[in-house]
DNA sequence: TATAAGCTTAGAGCTGACTCTAAGGTCAAC
DNA sequence: GTTGACCTTAGAGTCAGCTCTAAGCTTATA
């Protein structure tokens, strides 16, 4: 039985996200203390390590609370629902890597454009370029 | 002379945001009707299309207001300050794919070994994998 | 002249994921 | 028995960038 600081400790997470965890029922302290502490079992453990391992993948944490229902109760569900979820979350990713790229690309147009020097920005090429409206397809569809 | 719904139009940007941008000092319209009415001249729009293509390319509001502040006074500024913030983004945004990049990796990795199906979720590899800690480093340094 | 569309403002609300505060109770060590 | 670290709660604050609301003027059109 660990405490919320020992948990915090082992999952990497603070005392204060655990609670905040907790409040979305992310994850659990099945018991408590007669003060009211809070004490995590072997299985609060792997839940959290559950959570703390999905967002690290990158799950916001409504994503992490299907993955959870689905995992407390497997035999309600099927493998598609979980590649559901995962496939909309890479199509996310994939959506924000392609602006990102395209904002990448932008930008090292733009400084290879510019002498970068101490000369005044005067002439300056991103400067003029951001005048010009230097627009590569970015935002589209944030 | 546009009013700020013409300025909406020509910017594509909304006249609730043309206002907020105000606030932030980021558009400016010159002129006001005698009811108050935002009048935006060549000046002004030119400075808001300078603020789309910025916001465009992915600088933040605060990074448009410096490049802004170089735009208006060119002879106090050099072409160093204006590589400065487009390298600084552009450092910001390799970060932000790598991490992209990781998430991908692992939930591309997740989806093939699933087999995805109507099948019961009891030995489903993600949710599996999610509990044995399929941790790929991410968010590292986000 | 009446109606509707458009404009004004200050300020609140939204998103997601924390992060912190205040005010107080508990516990272990010395 | 006292210090100090740790725990509790509800609720507020933070970030960025909008987005919307309410209440009330103004302007253009029919």
């Amino acid at each position: 039985m660990l405490k919320i600081s020992e948990l915090a400790a082992k999952t990497g997470l603070s005392a204060h996200t655990i609670r905040f965890y907790e409040k979305h029922d992310l994850i659990r302290a099945s018991e408590r203390s007669e003060a009211g502490y809070r004490y995590y079992n072997d299985s609060d453990i792997r839940r959290a390590e559950f959570v703390k391992t999905a967002r690290n993948i990158g799950f916001s944490l409504e994503d992490i609370s299907q993955l959870l229902s689905i995992r407390v109760d497997k035999t309600s569900h099927s493998c598609q629902e979980v590649t559901d979820i995962t496939q909309h979350k890479l199509d996310e990713v994939n959506e924000k890597l392609s602006e990102l790229e395209s904002m990448q690309n932008t930008l090292q147009i733009l400084l290879k454009s510019c002498c970068g020097g101490p000369e005044k920005a005067t002439h300056c090429s991103i400067i003029e370029a951001l005048d010009a409206g230097a627009v590569v397809k970015n935002r589209s569809a944030a």
